[in-house]
DNA sequence: CTTAGGG
DNA sequence: CCCTAAG
């Protein structure tokens, strides 16, 4: 009888090991970040004012975000870190609310370009935040750290820095609010090009810190700190620890767990504590692969939290994107599928045009060929690009969308090592910034390429390795990208902040996500000695046991969950009671299904605990199987 | 983590 | 199989 046992794998899903071409993807993020950051001091140095301004506009562009999503909220300089760290929350929110609930409107309201007003700290911060997420991303931890707490040491850091630089910064900014966006963008040098550093951006803690250290050395700590701290000051953060430790969560389970139960927690958080969810969440993208997604919605929404952060950044270059080729009153509800979409692939390839552009007029200066990006109007050339866009005859409200961008292969020069660390990233060191710009390009065309409406279909990007991996990295790389872009086109665009539409686009993303990520596991049927297995096994410990059923009789199969015996018992209840007409797959015996009919109405009579009962008739007890147990167990009078 | 159920 | 709510 119970010769049955199958040599059964392993481990149960929980165990699976997913492989870490995550942490690639991280370590991507992390260059890039590196480098970006890198090409903003880099491009502050070559010029001071350019350079700083450069930041500035950075940050002056996420405090825009930030602002109009919380417009009300922030007001107060210590606030402002808890906002910029909160920026970063707010994306997330937004893509949430986008992709599932209009709630938000907040902050999708108002993205208003009214930069102006945007307090200078809080760009230092902003960055931080970047910064801070790329760090943790890099690093696996999960959660945006005390951010929200603001109160959190590490914001009287953030803060002290801010400060000092805020100012500077401020006045840059509004200047560069003044200017209009493409002026901003040509006038400024790129900040990728500046590539110093960026060999080591693998490395994303050490590098971002170094590349932002300049300007918010504070911050480098803080963030770090925040890590560390964040744990402990994050109420949420509690579950998210289990992010931390995610760096190796690797089984579906975990992240189920995760996901579902922990998250729960969070619906009501929005902003904050969003962001703080986002965070982890985000930690434990880092390290997932595989995604499960159903269309439930409150798993989704749960789940959207997970891509949040991804989805935030990725929204937030579109926004800036957007802000530039599409004014968000533009697109409205009206259009919102076929805008999105636009806007999205708008926004992306801009963002990359932008982004490129940055680098190829900085580039240019830099000596660094790159790519040049090239500025289209009603689809002519804009050759003047000295001009500002009014003068261009481009404004934010009227032409957006007749606004383009070409990307223009210039000289190329070698580009520095980027990751060499890092073996797995996609984008290879050696490849040049080039390729990093080609890369952000291409990603848009992923988020381009799902339209909203499209809920689940799961898009591959361009550079994918294995299927798993490219998920994985796909995101992950978007992510980077996005970063990026988003960086560079909060540099270049001091615009008015993203529409609601652009934010819808994120919830694109992330569905196309879940819909990458979860992949349900590949049915195995039961075998008849597998359903004998399992049949006996019910026999001696009765239903309601599954897990010491699992223990007993399949100990060995991995892929066979206590959760799927007890499932497969179902069924197997259910098959004996239909004809066998009506049975589909491989039939199971009837012998079987017999001793299946009778362990269910024993057991359906005995609480399944009550082991030692033996009925007269169809049950006897076994002395082998009372032996096992301990006490007495009813076996069909059939079976023997 | 397990159970028990619904989908 | 999946997902969850409850223990």
């Amino acid at each position: 009888m119970t010769a049955f046992f199958l040599g059964f794998q392993k481990r149960d899903r929980t165990k699976r090991v997913v492989e870490d071409s995550r942490i690639c993807a991280f370590e991507l993020l992390a260059s890039l970040a590196g480098k970006l950051l890198e090409e903003g001091e880099s491009s502050a140095s070559s010029n001071a004012s350019a350079g700083h301004d450069h930041v500035s506009i950075g940050k002056d562009v996420k405090l825009e975000t930030r602002y109009d999503d919380k417009p009300l909220k922030t007001e107060c300089v210590g606030h402002v870190s808890c906002d910029a760290s909160v920026v970063t929350s707010d994306w997330t929110t937004e893509n949430r609310d986008n992709s599932k609930e209009p709630k938000h409107s907040e902050n999708n309201a108002i993205l208003e370009p009214t930069l102006t007003k945007a307090p200078p700290a809080c760009s230092v911060q902003i960055n931080d935040d970047l910064k801070y997420t790329m760090q943790k991303c890099n690093v696996g931890y999960g959660s945006f750290p005390c951010n929200l707490d603001g109160c959190c040491p590490n914001f009287g850091e953030l803060c002290d820095g801010i400060s000092e630089n805020g100012v500077k910064r401020e006045v840059e900014t509004n200047n560069y609010h003044t200017m209009d966006p493409l002026e901003v963008s040509m006038t400024f040098p790129a900040p990728i090009n500046s590539d110093r550093d960026v060999k080591s951006p693998s490395r994303s803690d050490s590098v971002l810190n170094a590349s932002f250290s300049r300007h918010r050395n504070d911050i480098k700590l803080g963030s770090r700190d925040d890590d560390e701290k964040f744990s402990r000051f994050n109420k949420l953060s509690n579950r998210f620890k289990v992010s931390r430790p995610a760096t190796r969560i690797e089984d579906r389970r975990i992240r189920k767990l995760l996901t579902s139960k922990y998250w729960k927690a969070a619906p009501k958080l929005k902003d904050f504590e969003d962001c703080r969810a986002d965070g982890g969440i985000k930690a434990l993208q880092c390290k997932r692969k595989t995604y499960y997604d159903k269309c439930q919605y409150d798993t989704l929404y749960k789940r959207r939290k997970f891509f949040d952060r991804s989805s935030i950044v990725t929204s937030d270059g579109r926004i800036g994107s957007e802000n530039v080729s599409n004014s968000p009153e533009k697109v409205t509800n009206e259009n919102k599928n076929k805008c999105r979409s636009v806007a999205m692939s708008h926004g992306a390839c801009e963002i990359a045009s932008l982004l490129t552009g940055h680098q190829a007029s900085h580039k240019s200066d830099d000596s660094h060929g790159r790519i040049r990006v090239g500025v289209l109007l009603q689809g002519k050339k804009v050759r003047d690009e000295s001009r500002t866009l009014l003068q261009t005859g481009i404004s934010s409200e009227d032409n957006l969308d007749a606004l383009g961008f070409t990307l223009e292969p210039g000289p190329v020069i070698a580009p520095p090592p980027i990751c060499s660390e890092e073996p797995l990233l996609q984008l290879p060191c050696g490849s040049a910034p080039q390729n990093l710009t080609r890369s952000l390009v291409v990603t848009p065309a992923l988020d381009t390429g799902i339209p909203d409406a499209t809920p689940d279909p799961p898009l591959l990007t361009n550079s994918a390795k294995s299927v798993d991996s490219n998920y994985e990295h796909v995101s992950s790389q978007t992510d980077m990208l996005t970063d990026q872009n988003l960086s560079e086109s909060r540099a270049l665009v001091p615009v008015p902040a993203m529409n609601v539409e652009a934010l819808a686009v994120v919830s694109v993303n992330q569905k196309i996500r879940k819909s990458e990520l979860a992949q349900r596991r590949t049915r195995r049927p039961f075998s008849v000695s597998e359903v004998e297995a399992l049949v006996q096994a019910v026999e001696e410990l009765g239903t309601g046991r599954w897990r010491d059923v699992k223990l007993r009789a399949f100990e060995n199969a991995d892929h066979r969950t206590y959760v799927d015996l007890k499932d497969k018992w179902k069924t197997l209840v259910h098959t004996a009671k239909i004809s066998p007409q009506q049975r589909r797959g491989e039939p199971v015996p009837q012998e079987l299904l017999d001793r299946v009919m009778a362990a269910h109405a024993y057991w359906s009579q005995h609480q399944t605990k009550q082991q030692g009962k033996h009925h007269p008739g169809t049950l006897r007890i076994t002395d082998s199987q009372a032996d096992r147990i301990g006490v007495a167990v009813a076996i069909p009078t059939i079976t023997m």
